[in-house]
DNA sequence: ATAATGGTTTAGAATTGTTCTAAACTATTG
DNA sequence: CAATAGTTTAGAACAATTCTAAACCATTAT
């Protein structure tokens, strides 16, 4: 255990207020262990394992609602490439994706290795949302 | 009913032997009725609905294996793009997609219509199997 | 502080899309 | 035409996610 994963509360507190969410203790151990992670791809399963392995008790549900909830904050962003499981990812600038469909893992790319040089209009009344690249890779 | 729905039965015979399929009655209605679906995006639900008011009484088991290995096959090509269920494209040419994340929809963006100028090498012993641009676009 | 308020968390049930299973069926081969 | 091996099927099983309603707790007003 750092000293980074103690410290600044007031940090998350202030994240999560500026959002409109409160910050509750699940939450709180939530928004901290997704900082403290750096740049990653995780399942709503696997983000509730790491919980309870720093010794947090929050049950599956709480994670779903926080990682929408972040989501809708921009904290993190959901990201589907594999069908019946989400990634929420903790880099939110923007970037691209390798995605290793043996091992069903993601892995970022730069924003900036990635040049898309002409992108067509939207359908008139649609707003672009944003633009995900995805380069399938397989190893075998 | 068209002509073109009723006829070349040896045509999707044909394709359904070279891809070392058997041509069942099941498999030859499900090929038959993507042929004549024109370019679209079509969940296995969807599908299995079509086959039923087309008059063919196919579970929805056989559904899921047949568009399995019509993608195995290269016959359609399956896209991810809502987390809990999948797309499968009959169109196969290079090419791109709208979401439109209200309705859950896709339409085909046209190849030369996207023009991406740099892509980074895949990590050694990683070989592209291929690169999805997806636009994601709100109507609200 | 304390109580009232209303958002939050929770376990467990429910739902949804998909896969599995084992038995019945059918296209192909000899 | 019989044997064989692949196919289909209904229904059970499964996995990820959402729902539910009761217990809980952060905030606000008292």
């Amino acid at each position: 255990m750092e000293k980074s994963t103690q410290r600044p509360f007031t940090e998350v507190v202030e994240t999560l207020k500026r959002c409109g969410l409160r910050p509750t203790r699940q939450r709180m151990a939530l928004a901290k262990l997704l900082r403290d992670a750096g740049d990653c791809h995780l399942t709503a399963e696997q983000l509730h394992d790491l919980a309870a392995r720093s010794g947090h008790r929050i049950s599956l549900a709480t994670v779903y609602n926080a990682l929408h909830q972040f989501t809708e904050a921009g904290l993190v962003r959901e990201i589907v490439v594999d069908s019946g499981c989400s990634y929420f990812d903790t880099n939110t600038t923007v970037h691209h994706h390798f995605f290793f469909e043996d091992t069903r893992e993601l892995q970022d790319i730069d924003g900036d290795d990635v040049v898309i040089s002409a992108i067509p209009n939207p359908p008139p009344g649609a707003k672009v949302e944003r633009v995900d690249v995805v380069i399938r890779v397989r190893s075998s």
